[in-house]
DNA sequence: ATCCACTATTGAATATGAGTCAACAGTGGC
DNA sequence: GCCACTGTTGACTCATATTCAATAGTGGAT
């Protein structure tokens, strides 16, 4: 580069990498980005990448904690209620919570899909194949179910679930501390509970 | 290598690959898995792997579609109900139809890990950072509901909401065919529903 | 039985991109 | 205006993804 060197204190450019590094690779795939892709939209040297960040795979990591912590901080928030509050001002606060939660999500869409997907999703090709099967799965328990209606909602309700069988299956299967008839229970009570008021309707 | 060469059909050969590029794409990272790697697990040249599929990536693709085919063909069963089976028959086929799938979960589990945590998710450091932020979601929410037990079970429901809330959020951001409002709305109602049972027993 | 065309397979060569390092240049104190 | 300090660079090394011309089993035709 022919720019003249500038000549930042280190958190202003450590936070001025992470921020690149995490627009980087929210768009791509771990191995799409290049260290030098980063280096270049931050317009500085790749070997001051390496001065800031032990590797590759570190920036990454560290990209992602970013994101996470601002989750954490700014998106979950949880307003303080009396200890003996009723069930619906908790209900209340419940959602209060969530439509916080999901205006923190809209705003900062980029940073939330790195996060979640980050681990993975980056790479369409990668969400298309779980996301297939996810569907298959759906479309197999509403065959079961009796095939409710199939307005958004209830779409979304059975995309939920299914991400709640995978996430408590994957769960299950490292800390072991629930045997496989519990996990069925748990599962499919949920199942009930959840999609009970759909099949009544439709 | 010395060995002298074995020649195998198309098929066997492609089979083969991909077997072993499941079980080492399973224990470690995509860019932790070199191609030599795979290509020395299969007893074979490296020149060879890209005879069968054109990149390391496509490799690594054809892996997880493969996992994907074996867990929607082989653990996604529905028994065919009769046409208006009453609610306890379908409730009885959900909980058989679930139970068959986690013991196929539990038998295949390297190859089911690879196919949710695939894309990046081996990685240990990043499935933590999501697992921490889900923790510390699970942990506010419970504050807020009042906390109920803290059994495995009600453990367990907590994760699966949140995941749930997770991917609604993202298929919410990628399709936008609610809104915002609405997606409250779901998510709310669906943790009423889990949790209520708990917060009445705690 | 032997040659032949066909294609699975190899090993070495090339290209790309991660990681290293000694030299350079702003910046603040004397 | 000189000096020590440290943020910054660019050219180097090295690992590994990818390519390709050459090699060797295999099955069929004579």
């Amino acid at each position: 580069m022919s720019n003249p060197r500038i000549r930042l204190d280190v958190d202003a450019r450590r936070a001025q990498l992470l921020e690149h590094a995490l627009t980087l690779f929210s768009a791509k795939t771990f191995d799409e980005v290049s260290v030098a892709d980063v280096a270049r939209a931050a317009g500085v040297s790749q070997g001051l990448l390496y001065h800031y960040f032990p590797g590759k795979r570190a920036l990454f990591l560290a990209a992602l904690e970013s994101a996470a912590d601002r989750l954490v901080s700014e998106a979950i928030v949880t307003s303080e209620l009396p200890a003996h509050a009723g069930a619906a001002e908790r209900y209340a606060s419940l959602r209060a919570g969530l439509d916080h939660y999901l205006r923190w999500v809209e705003q900062r869409a980029v940073a939330y899909r790195f996060l979640l997907r980050g681990g993975f999703g980056s790479d369409p090709d990668v969400a298309a194949v779980v996301s297939r099967t996810r569907d298959a799965f759906v479309d197999r328990i509403r065959e079961g179910l009796g095939a409710g209606p199939d307005d958004p909602t209830a779409r979304c309700l059975g995309i939920g679930w299914a991400a709640m069988v995978e996430v408590v299956s994957l769960e299950w299967l490292e800390t072991a501390d629930l045997t496989r008839c519990e996990v069925v229970e748990v599962l499919s009570q949920a199942a009930a509970r959840l999609f009970a008021p759909l099949v009544m309707k439709g």
